[in-house]
RNA sequence: GGGGGCGUAGCUCAGUUGGUUAGAGCGCCGGCCUGUCACGCCGGAGGUCGCGGGUUCGAGUCCCGUCGCUCCCGCCA
């Protein structure tokens, strides 16, 4: 802690900040009683507040009623204690605590209040049921781990507001209530009560108020932003979730991308995440699809894929043959020298279904061929070409994905992380951060027949419209370790290119203009040439803390059914509430009967 | 919307092919204890086996349904 308390009855210093320097004066302190260890004759009090812990002694010749109020403590307690600092003897430092050295010889204490004994351990970071954790997050952000977690992030978000207020960023907040643009995902809907049928909208995102500040003129905007989407949760995915938003005007790829390696450079380190100082790598969509089947690789570990379309074309195996025909792909890697049981195989095999492939057919290296069941459809030529352009060694394992190009790079790329996991072939301590970039501007939407955006319908597009599918977009991602932790793009600034773009996703002029008139409407008006990113700072901080969940470092999270266990949201609300907004009351679904346990 | 996993004491878990009174560690309560720091020792309380139904002489165990949590696919421009 930077500062110590202002003194006052209850404390005059921090309980983990204690040191030798003070032995022999008298200090005052209050927390919660962490453990108590109470001898008969003598009685330890482990006294806890945000800055850690340290030793209360309570001898039964202390003042007053000092030991018997001790004798009654349990833990959580709240007390205020009040003693001499005393240097422990030799023998009885304890290494493992910062404030090992002393403790304090207590004269008084007052119990501050009483507690009931907390349902899960405060002292112990056990594994604790997270439904329990979150019905009393209250005492489950007593826990060091939450701590940690949150007084990180605490730090994470005053590093990034130091440094771009540093370089002249100003953080305008842009409104919560806001209107409907649906087009990506759903949102969350609020009834106006002035306005009977009328809905505002939570932002998914401050996208268009932070262009039309820029149409303003301010150049560099930020904002630490609480978005909105109503879609299906994920470890990685909560209903709300915090960006670090920004976006700057007469700019141009490289002006984001190196403000925004300068603030991530800074939050990385408050975050002790040991990685490369920018300027960062940068790797294409195509390439990044191409070598690890993900726009979002993780590049710590090899096992990388390759298209051995050429290489196989026409053998007698019907199934690569037939694929092939129909404009697909037949991506391979090489597992390394692991044999596999007809089980794992499998296994292997709903990786990929479950990503929306077929199958995946295996090959072990024998002699320069392939000891496999569809050997005996390729050429001994053919064999050792796939085997040498994957570097098979004598006994590797290949395993090849016949698709769709896409389908096939995403499956098999699935497979390359699960693979890397079960291999441990992923180092613990190393971390890649990369950007990608020259995304395709649309990608096909086959169930609606139309273009879809592939990042958002206000990206610059770069090519030429006469062919929708080779446009590239001016967007770029953040990754790390295989995390999305955020992207950009430079944006539309010539309403005529937006209306292309409008069009190109099979969006009317009349709808556009219904929908995003307000944007049309003001990219006329003067719009410079801008472009922004936004980050994800539940990710920044899930990531550096190691967590595997988001909701690790948010205090008060949603379930994966989208509640919160503490408060008991959603909830029914009164007949009076929807009356005044106009609205008929609907029986909840799935509380009718059971309950949780 | 679909698939997988889980649900037994306050917490973490064990519980054999269905079979007597469902166990352990921690925590909790009581007693003893003046140098512990995961204090120690002795004793004790504590269970709707998530909920409902079914099969069976008999269900924590098998079947069906349901609720909750969780991971993944779809979805998330």
């Amino acid at each position: 802690m930077k500062q110590p308390p202002r003194a006052n009855i209850y404390r005059d210093a921090w309980c983990g900040e204690l040191a030798a320097g003070r032995c022999g004066t008298d200090v005052r302190v209050a927390g919660w009683v962490h453990r108590r260890r109470d001898h008969g004759g003598l009685i330890f009090i482990d006294l806890r507040d945000r800055s850690g812990i340290v030793q209360l002694v309570i001898h039964p010749q202390a003042s007053g009623d000092a030991f018997a109020v001790s004798e009654s403590l349990r833990p959580e307690h709240v007390v205020s204690a009040e003693g001499e600092i005393v240097k422990r003897a030799e023998q009885n430092v304890n290494p493992n605590l910062p404030t090992g050295e002393i403790e304090i010889h207590v004269r008084s204490v007052q119990r501050l209040a009483t507690a009931e004994t907390p349902p899960f351990p405060v002292d112990e970071d056990t594994p604790v049921d997270e439904n329990i954790r979150l019905k009393y997050r209250y005492i489950d952000l007593r826990r060091r781990r939450m701590q940690e977690a949150l007084l990180l992030r605490n730090a994470v978000v005053q590093t990034m507001r130091d440094t771009l207020n540093d370089v002249d960023f100003a953080e305008i907040e842009t409104p919560i209530l806001t209107r409907s643009t649906p087009e990506g995902a759903r949102d969350f809907l609020v009834p106006s009560r002035l306005q009977p049928g009328n809905w505002y909208a939570l932002p998914q995102s401050p996208q268009l108020f932070k262009q039309l500040l820029m149409i303003s003129g301010y150049e560099r905007y930020y904002q630490i932003a609480r978005c909105f989407r109503d879609e299906d949760l994920r470890a990685d995915r909560q209903p709300e979730f915090t960006q670090l938003d920004m976006e700057l005007s007469f700019v141009e790829e490289d002006d984001v991308i190196a403000v925004t390696e300068a603030v991530m450079h800074a939050v990385f380190q408050v975050g002790g995440l040991d990685i490369a100082p920018p300027p960062w790598p940068r790797m294409g969509y195509d390439e990044a699809m191409l070598r690890f089947g993900s726009d979002r690789p993780d590049t710590r570990f090899g096992m990388e894929l390759f298209d051995l379309s050429e290489h196989l074309r026409g053998s007698e195996f019907r199934v690569f043959e037939s694929v092939l025909a129909g404009g697909g792909a037949i991506r391979a890697l090489n597992a390394g020298p692991h044999d596999m049981s007809r089980s794992e195989l499998e296994g292997l095999n709903e990786v990929i279904r479950r990503h929306g492939g077929q199958a995946v057919a295996h090959a072990y290296v024998d002699a320069g061929a392939w000891r496999s069941p569809i050997a005996k459809f390729f050429t001994e030529h053919q064999m050792r070409a796939a085997a040498s352009a994957l570097g098979g060694a004598e006994g590797d394992l290949l395993l090849f994905v016949a698709d769709e190009p896409t389908t096939a790079a995403e499956a098999l790329g699935a497979l390359r992380l699960e693979l890397g996991r079960r291999f441990n072939l992923i180092p613990a301590d190393r971390h890649d951060v990369l950007w990608v970039v020259d995304f395709p501007m649309f990608g096909w939407n086959a169930d609606e027949q139309r273009w879809d955006a592939l990042h958002h319908p206000f990206t610059a597009p770069k090519g030429s419209f006469d062919d929708p599918g080779s446009l590239r977009s001016r967007a770029y991602d953040l990754v790390v370790d295989g995390w999305e932790l955020g992207g950009g793009s430079i944006r539309i600034n010539d309403p005529e290119v937006q209306r292309q773009v409008f069009e190109a996703i099979g969006l009317s002029e009349d709808e556009a203009e219904r929908r995003f008139g307000f944007l049309l409407e003001a990219l006329r008006f003067g719009a410079p040439p801008h472009g922004g990113i936004a980050m994800g700072v539940d990710r920044v901080v899930a990531l550096m803390t190691g967590r595997e969940s988001i909701r690790e470092v948010i205090a008060f999270p949603k379930t994966a059914s989208g509640g919160d266990p503490l408060t008991g949201a959603p909830a029914p609300v009164d007949e009076r509430q929807l009356r005044d907004l106009g609205l008929r009351s609907m029986v909840p679904t799935g509380q009718t009967s059971g309950q949780s346990g």
